[in-house]
DNA sequence: ATAATATATTTATATATTTGCATTTATAAA
DNA sequence: TTTATAAATGCAAATATATAAATATATTAT
């Protein structure tokens, strides 16, 4: 329960939840791309990678200089589907 | 976006998830059930329940000298059990 | 070895959150 | 009106989080 808060903690941030949209159907990015997509600073990025990373919610494998981030559990689409759709209205 | 960062933060957080797990199936429950059966303080409790109720997550009803707190959206519940589910590996 | 590029970490500052206690408001019963 | 019960609010201390800037590390190419 605990960690479930950790997760959704993770989670529940604006920039971190843009980063998850960019990450469904088991895509996977490299820092700088999500830095660019998002217009952010680098080490920012990096950091939000970290805490998602950190509390179980990505999963990350470099490949030379870069690292590819992607969800660790597919099904996590769903929760970000699921708020969105209940935060319209 | 930034609404659904809202209610996602408003759950993540261990009392309140454990609150979200008393509410399934649209049960209904006072603010005095709820701090009973989390024995934490009625102020605490009442706090949690203001911060749900204010991101969207929660609505309530009162009825003579007691207010029922219930699911707004039947599938935030779904949202719980999801990443209950994840954080368990 | 040096330079260039991609990530990660550290640090400092600002801001937000959690919690319990004391108090207040709202409703119902005596 | 007074009393009892339920819920909400204001406050303060402790803790946690966000952000950017600077720095450090890792990898590849020259």
């Amino acid at each position: 329960m605990e960690k479930a808060a950790n997760m959704l903690k993770a989670i529940a941030h604006p920039m971190r939840i843009a980063i998850l949209n960019f990450l469904d159907d088991g895509k996977k990015l490299t820092v700088t791309e999500i830095h660019e997509l998002l217009q952010i600073e680098q080490s920012t990025t990096s950091h939000h990678l970290g805490i998602l990373k950190d509390k179980g919610v990505l999963a990350s494998q470099r490949d030379g200089k870069n690292t590819y981030y992607y969800l660790k559990h597919d099904n996590l689409s769903i929760i970000v589907e699921c708020i969105s759709r209940c935060a319209c209205n």
